[in-house]
RNA sequence: GGUGCUUUGGCCGAGCGGUUAGGCACAGGUCUGCAAAACCUGCUACAGCGGUUCGAUUCCGCUAGGCACCUCCA
C-alpha cells in the first residue's frame, strides 16, 4: 500500500513521511526502565506508544527489529548519597545483591508489560551485559578527541565537540545557556566544562556495582549505554529512537554527540518522545512521591484511586490521548474510559453475532480509510477510537434491525473492527484469573435465568426481579432482550 | 533566570482557516411487566484583548493562568 505514514520528528520539530532506511526492515530503539523499583504508571506511557507504533509498522508490512532496554547500571544520584549508585543504594537498603534486585524488577515489569498487552521487543539488552561495548565506545570518543580521562574518570568534552559540530540540536539549547543553568554535581572538579557530561565514572569505594576497564575500576555514564547497544543491534545508522520526552535533554541529547563523536555521522533518523502522565496538573516523579505503580492501579490500593482499574482500561485510557500530550490522570477520566472500553468491547462481541440481512448501509470502506489516516497523522489513536465508536453505534444499530448489511461488508467490518481495536491498538479482553472456574460460574447463572425465566413467563415478577437483583449484587448484570436474557459479569 | 509547550463545552480529550470529533455525565423519548442494555433526540465549546482575513477556536501579537526541561525520574 502505499506509505502515507507521517511521524514527528523532535530533531526537525515537523511531522515527516517515515522513509526506513532500508526498506522493508525498520530498526526501532527506545529507552526501557530503570529497574530498581515497582513500574508506574510513567511506564506505561512509552511502552503502549511505542508498543501501538511497533504493531502499527508491522501492519504496514515492515519488518521491525525493535530493540529495549534494561537499565541495570544506574546512574549517578545527586543527594545525600553522591556518587553512589542508584541500584547499589536500593539493594544495600533492601540487603540484597544489586543484581538480585534487577532479577527481581525486571520479571515484575515483564509481569505488567504483559497484562497491559505489551508485546515483547525483538531484544531487550541490559546495560550491564554490554559493558564491553560502551568501554569500546569511550575508547573511539577518546581517540577521535572528544574526550578526556581525568582522575579515573572520563568526561565528553561538550566544547570540543560544540566547535566542530553543535551541541544541542535535539533540544535547542545553544552551549551558553546550558553552562549557564548547569548545576553543581560532584566531581565537577575533575570536568574542565561543567556542561561536560561522564564516559565513564571511576567507582567509589563503596560503589557496589563496577568493571574494570583502561581508566578505572568504575562504570560506564548513562548515556553510553543505548548509544552503544542500538549500534551494536540496529547498526550505525538506524531509524527511530523513542522514549519520554523528558530524556531528550540530556539523554538523547548526549546520545547524538556520542554518535557523532564515535562514528562521524548522526546515527538516528527519527526521534519521537512521548508526553508525560500528570496527576493533577502536575508530573508524577519520584521525587514527588507522587507516582501511582500499576500494581496499585490494577488493585486500587494507592489513596488517591476511588477504585481498582483493569490494565486494559489503563491502556484504552492512554491511547484516547494522543501520544504527544499531556494526560492528566484522575480518576473521573479513568472511570469514563472504563465505560466507553467496555462498551466499545460489547460491541465487538455483539458484531460476532450479527447477520448479513442484505443492502449494506454501512460504509466500511470509509471506516478503514479513516483509521488509516488517523494513524497515518502521526499516530493519531484518539481519533482511531472516535472512528471504532461510529462503527460501535453502527453496530448496535445493525444489532436493532435500524440498518442492514451484505455478507461481505460484514465480514469486512469485522476485519477492520479487529485490526485497529486488536491488531494495531492492542486492546483484548479482560483476561479472567480463572477462567474454568468463571465458565463454572456462568453456568450456574445460566441455570438461574433459566428459573426467572419461567417466573417471568408466570408473571411471578417479585421472583424474576429477585433473581435479577440478586444477581446484580453478585455483579452478574442482566440484560432481557428480545431472545431472552443475556449477562456479564462486572467488576 | 534560560528554553520550549500549553489553555477546548459539567468532566476527559481530538481537530481544523469556513463543515457534528469521540467518550463519560446529564435531560427527554423508543423498547420493556418494571429495570438495565441498546437505539433516537437534546446539550455546539474553543482563556482575555487586539491584529491579519470575505471569514479564526484554528494564523500573528500582547495579557493572564498552567506545565515541562535545564537535576535521578517514562
Amino acid at each position: 500500500m502505499e506509505n502515507k505514514f507521517m511521524i514527528y520528528n523532535t530533531l526537525s520539530r515537523k511531522k515527516e513521511l517515515f522513509e526506513p532506511l532500508n526498506a522493508p526492515n525498520v530498526g526501532l530503539y527506545v529507552c526501557g526502565p530503570t529497574v530498581y523499583g515497582p513500574a508506574h504508571l510513567g511506564h506505561a506511557r512509552p511502552a503502549i506508544t511505542f508498543d501501538v507504533l511497533f504493531r502499527y509498522l508491522q501492519n504496514l508490512g515492515y519488518k521491525v527489529r525493535y530493540v529495549r532496554n534494561i537499565t541495570d547500571v544506574g546512574h549517578l544520584e545527586h543527594d545525600a548519597d553522591e556518587g553512589e549508585d542508584k541500584i547499589a543504594k536500593k539493594a544495600r537498603l533492601e540487603q540484597i545483591e544489586p543484581m538480585e534486585v534487577v532479577q527481581q524488577y525486571t520479571l515484575h515489569y515483564h509481569k505488567v508489560m504483559d497484562a497491559l498487552n505489551v508485546l515483547p521487543p525483538s531484544i531487550e539488552p541490559h546495560a550491564s551485559g554490554h559493558i564491553i561495548e560502551q568501554i569500546e565506545l569511550v575508547k573511539e570518543i577518546l581517540d577521535n578527541g572528544f574526550a578526556y580521562e581525568s582522575q579515573g574518570s572520563v568526561y565528553f568534552d561538550v566544547a570540543k565537540y560544540d566547535k566542530a559540530h553543535k551541541y544541542g540540536i535535539l533540544s535547542g539549547r545553544n552551549l551558553d545557556d546550558v553552562l549557564n543553568t548547569t548545576r553543581e554535581l560532584d566531581g565537577q572538579d575533575e570536568k574542565r566544562n561543567p556542561a561536560d557530561f561522564a564516559l565513564w565514572k571511576c567507582a567509589q569505594p563503596e560503589h557496589i556495582m563496577r568493571w574494570p576497564s583502561p581508566w578505572s575500576n568504575g562504570f560506564p555514564g548513562w548515556h553510553c549505554e543505548c548509544t552503544a547497544m542500538g549500534r551494536k543491534y540496529l547498526g550505525e545508522q538506524f531509524d527511530i529512537h523513542g522514549g519520554g520526552m523528558d530524556l531528550v535533554f540530556p539523554h538523547h541529547e548526549c546520545e547524538i554527540a556520542q554518535g557523532m563523536a564515535a562514528m562521524g555521522h548522526n546515527v538516528v533518523k527519527y526521534w519521537m518522545h512521548n508526553n508525560m502522565i500528570t496527576i493533577n496538573g502536575t508530573k508524577m516523579g519520584k521525587s514527588l512521591g507522587n507516582f501511582i505503580t500499576l500494581d496499585e492501579f490494577f488493585n486500587g490500593s494507592h489513596k488517591l484511586l476511588t477504585q481498582a482499574y483493569t490494565p486494559m482500561t489503563i491502556r484504552f485510557f492512554i491511547l484516547q490521548a494522543h501520544y504527544r500530550s499531556t494526560v492528566d490522570f484522575s480518576n473521573e477520566a479513568l472511570q469514563a474510559a472504563e465505560k466507553g472500553m467496555q462498551r466499545l468491547l460489547e460491541a465487538y462481541k455483539t458484531l460476532g453475532g450479527l447477520v448479513a440481512t442484505g443492502e449494506t448501509t454501512v460504509d466500511v470502506k470509509e471506516l478503514r480509510n479513516k483509521c488509516y489516516d488517523a494513524m497515518n497523522d502521526d499516530m493519531n489513536t484518539a481519533q482511531v477510537i472516535s472512528h471504532l465508536f461510529d462503527a460501535s453505534r453502527a453496530i448496535n444499530q445493525l444489532a436493532d434491525k435500524k440498518a442492514t448489511i451484505s455478507e461481505a461488508d460484514l465480514a469486512e467490518l469485522k476485519e477492520v473492527f479487529h485490526l485497529f481495536a486488536f491488531d494495531i491498538l492492542g486492546l483484548r479482553e479482560e483476561q479472567g484469573s480463572n477462567s474454568a472456574r468463571e465458565e463454572a460460574f456462568g453456568k450456574v447463572v445460566d441455570m438461574l435465568l433459566q428459573q426467572r425465566q419461567v417466573a417471568k413467563a408466570n408473571k411471578d415478577w417479585a421472583t424474576s426481579d429477585k433473581i435479577r437483583d440478586e444477581l446484580a449484587a453478585l455483579g452478574f448484570e442482566v440484560k432481557d432482550g428480545k431472545d431472552g436474557a443475556t449477562w456479564r459479569l462486572n467488576r
